[in-house]
DNA sequence: ATTATCTATAGATCTATAGATAATGC
DNA sequence: ATTATCTATAGATCTATAGATAATGC
């Protein structure tokens, strides 16, 4: 108790970190505010000297997520690796069983489209944003004109994000066949149609 | 108040039809049980007649959920359109503004995949054997090998999903560009490849 | 007599606030 | 003196149950 102006500004941002997991893990309605905090290792009083709100957190936790993406193409780019070559790994990485198990690090888009396309005006507009950065990284690895390119962003984001959304309801506790059926399928598909194009 | 056991079996499918559309609309965990009988037209009193537990309305309103493709498809195919037509025509209406803006009465999967795949095993099961019969519906409509057939529809159906999701977060209250983008560029993409392949 | 539904409410849980406590920072 | 966090709790809301009411159905 009685902590420095510093202390706070870490407490804020594990706060934010925690809740950034955790609303992807259990969705935006999912998890409480006392939850949250006791996980953060405080407790629930101190929360609304950091937020107005727990609307206010949802918008801040979801805007602090940033896409695994925007370092990942950034790295490769500077080893000079070719944009094909970033764009396959990209989609194995997204498609992949560990990106399946762990919602909590994951894109948003597949863990929480439904509560962002249910969500207030303030949490669209967020996901919009992401949405519209999201589409400029894939589209920036493609070849030729800039509409073709950003047609096939979206296509490729949409394939993307409905088989992970798939591939997680189909985990059956015995056995996830169908998943990984799902997941290696639309993989195939999304690279051998974006290197044909 | 006191009524017949026929008019039970009524009021019963009256509880799950309204269920299956709030919880589409509104996310597994946005509607109370209060509110779901009072727009069933009735009292939470009752609702323990019925039910054993707010879970197991879940559970029976999702798996009453049936998918608008069943009937679309018996139909055209009795009335002897060709399978091309008929898979032309699921992806529009799938894609459609209409389709995006009535969750309540649409594709279960774009509205709550991320409920479903966070729910228990009984709401995943139901899931599950929804998309197998979906992913059904879609392969015996393309031509060639019963493999290639089914993954074509394994992409076909992410796609679709992935489109669908992504269109309802991008409609900003004033103009919903990016989001009619998404669904005309991912519907011409599915239609052009599936009749390609 | 049985039962389908109603009104009323118990008990749990959730958001938000009040007031106490123990540090920081002028 | 200020403030970051704590304990405690008010008030709202949600699931589930108890008991009353008014029909059905033997």
């Amino acid at each position: 108790m009685g902590r420095s102006q510093a202390d706070k500004v870490e407490t804020h941002e594990k706060i934010v970190r925690t809740a950034a997991r955790r609303l992807r893990e259990e969705g935006l309605l999912g998890v409480g505010v006392a939850d949250l905090m006791k996980e953060a290792g405080l407790t629930v009083g101190g929360f609304y000297k950091h937020f107005e709100s727990r609307d206010e957190l949802v918008a801040e936790a979801l805007a602090s997520i940033e896409s695994a993406w925007e370092p990942a193409v950034a790295d490769a780019k500077a080893k000079a690796i070719p944009d094909a070559k970033i764009f396959v790994r990209l989609v194995d990485g997204y498609l992949s069983e560990e990106h399946r198990d762990a919602p909590g690090a994951g894109c948003v888009f597949a863990a929480l489209s439904g509560d962002l396309a249910r969500g207030g005006e303030k949490v669209r507009r967020v996901g919009t944003r992401k949405l519209l950065r999201g589409l400029e990284l894939l589209a920036d690895l493609f070849r030729g004109p800039r509409a073709g390119a950003r047609a096939t962003a979206i296509v490729t984001y949409s394939a993307l994000v409905g088989a992970l959304s798939l591939a997680r309801i189909a985990t059956d506790d015995k056995d996830d066949a169908l998943s990984r059926e799902i997941l290696t399928t639309v993989a195939r598909a999304i690279k051998s149609w974006a290197a044909a194009r």
